[in-house]
RNA sequence: GCCGGAAUCGUCUAGUGGCAAUGACAGGAGACUGUAAAUCUCCCGCGGUAACGCUUCGUAGGUUCGAGUCCUACUUCCGGCA
């Protein structure tokens, strides 16, 4: 019995971009895909029928988040994450590794899953004084950014809360490292990440023998990719974990923009090919979408979309525009014409101005609904152009149109 | 009419002899990539990329090396008494 079946429908020549279909106990997902991000369970300010609606065909939630609030055992209790969100469709749970990072070394530096060196976040390398979290052979020491206690998060634990919250994939916990972390550290790193995968692997086929037992459905687990920006380490974190028994594979990290196609593609020509691939918290911009599919990505997640609408910052076909800028003030038609989503059906970009200007909830919950779309819809034409055969073709006159000559670094057509 | 109080950036406000002058809001713009995020950063008297220059704290005088800050008059507003 598998967890989860990964069908590979159609290749394009000469790339390592592949459409297929994730087929999990809830529903199926068309691949390449982008799975919507909903961290605390709810994808902000949107209700699954809006996330339906707009073509979402997956949630990633997380389970730091989770574990915090309301607790794995109450989503558990709940009938799990689905049941507990009212949503139906397939789920993901990202591991909790992320924070390692995000409350860890980049705690109080501003700073995300992407690194600007250039703009001299040098800093990342360092141990910071406040930081939330210490790392040891054990696990990851918490301090919730919540109300301070103590927590630890180890593989083990990991895989018993995302069994609990019981999301149809899993990932398994894993360390982000700083991205100027020096290369003795990154070595430390992915050495621990592995260990860790494995001590997940564990206890999670113990935790899915339980699940057979009781008649459940099984549970995906997939291995999470480190190394950084060294081409060594992410062939040899690509090779160690894809020589083991995961349902699918995450890639983590932190990027500069510009270097996915290299990383990804030293990652996917080593992984195995028959499974899916998952850039975990990537596509805020096409760019990445188009590179992160031509170097062999199945499915993406990412907050983008839906913090930049509630930040006002919207894609259109024409590049991205603030909204509440000043001339929008007068413009009475939708955020991008060519539009299909159900805010460009239905409002203007005075009205969404309006809205965002007076702090009013509808506002983000329309801006949401268009951004997320948008990226949405990106990725499903991305994987026709794959079965069409004209991926370059769509890649080119997109990213043309949508970067005009700014294009990003690393970014060729 | 008399007594008291108050007048500072679009708004509210800090300021008690050495400040182009505090903070908030409003306004202008930028950032945001496994969500610590309806968040953060910058600008916000005029001119200048800048150093810097210029003009400011109701109006007009005065005291002082120096006044948003002290004094006088006036104007307006708010209380109270008539």
């Amino acid at each position: 019995m598998k967890a989860l079946e990964f069908d590979i429908t159609h290749r394009l020549d000469g790339t390592l971009a592949r459409a297929g279909v994730i087929k999990t106990p809830h529903g199926d997902i068309q691949t390449p895909a982008f799975i919507v991000g909903g961290t605390k369970a709810t994808v902000k300010t949107l209700n699954v029928e809006q996330v339906k609606a707009l073509g979402g065909q997956s949630i990633l939630a997380n389970t730091y988040h989770l574990m915090l609030r309301p607790g794995a055992d109450i989503v558990e209790q709940a009938g799990g994450l689905g049941k507990f969100m009212n949503y139906d469709g397939p789920t993901f749970t990202d591991s909790g590794g992320f924070q390692v990072f995000s409350l860890g070394v980049a705690y109080k530096k501003g700073i995300d899953a992407v690194a600007h060196t250039e703009k001299g976040d040098a800093t990342l390398a360092k141990k910071s004084a406040d930081q939330l979290v210490k790392i040891t052979a054990k696990g990851a020491h918490f301090r919730s950014h919540l109300d301070g206690q103590k927590l630890l998060m180890t593989p083990e634990s990991s895989m018993e809360l995302q069994h609990k919250i019981g999301a149809d994939i899993h990932m398994a916990f894993d360390e982000c490292p700083a991205p100027l972390a020096d290369h003795d550290y990154l070595i430390e790193a992915v050495d621990r990440t592995h260990a860790w995968a494995e001590r997940c692997l564990v206890r999670h086929n113990e935790l899915n023998a339980q699940h057979e037992e009781r008649g459940e459905p099984l549970q995906a687990l997939f291995g999470v990719v480190q190394g950084a920006r060294s081409e060594e380490l992410r062939k040899k974190s690509a090779s160690f974990l894809g020589e083991r028994d995961f349902d699918g594979y995450g890639i983590g990290g932190v990027f500069e923009p510009g270097e996915i196609s290299s990383v990804v593609r030293w990652i996917d020509e080593t992984l195995p090919e028959d499974k899916p691939r998952h850039l975990l918290g990537m596509g805020a911009q096409p760019a990445d979408l188009f590179l992160g599919i031509e170097y062999g990505i199945d499915t993406f997640d990412c907050v983008a979309p839906t913090r930049q609408a509630r930040n006002g910052s919207l894609y259109t076909y024409d590049g991205r525009i603030n909204i509440r800028n000043q001339q929008y003030m007068t413009d009475f038609t939708p955020i991008d014409a060519e539009c299909d989503c159900y805010t460009c059906q239905n409002y203007t970009r005075a009205y969404v101005n309006h809205l965002l200007r007076s702090d009013e909830m509808l506002g983000f919950t329309l801006a949401s609904i268009h951004n997320e779309r948008f990226v949405v819809s990106t990725v499903d034409r991305i994987r026709q152009s794959i079965i069409d055969n004209t991926f370059f073709e769509y890649k080119k006159s997109f990213l043309e149109r949508y970067y005009k000559d700014k294009l990003p670094a690393g970014v060729t057509l």
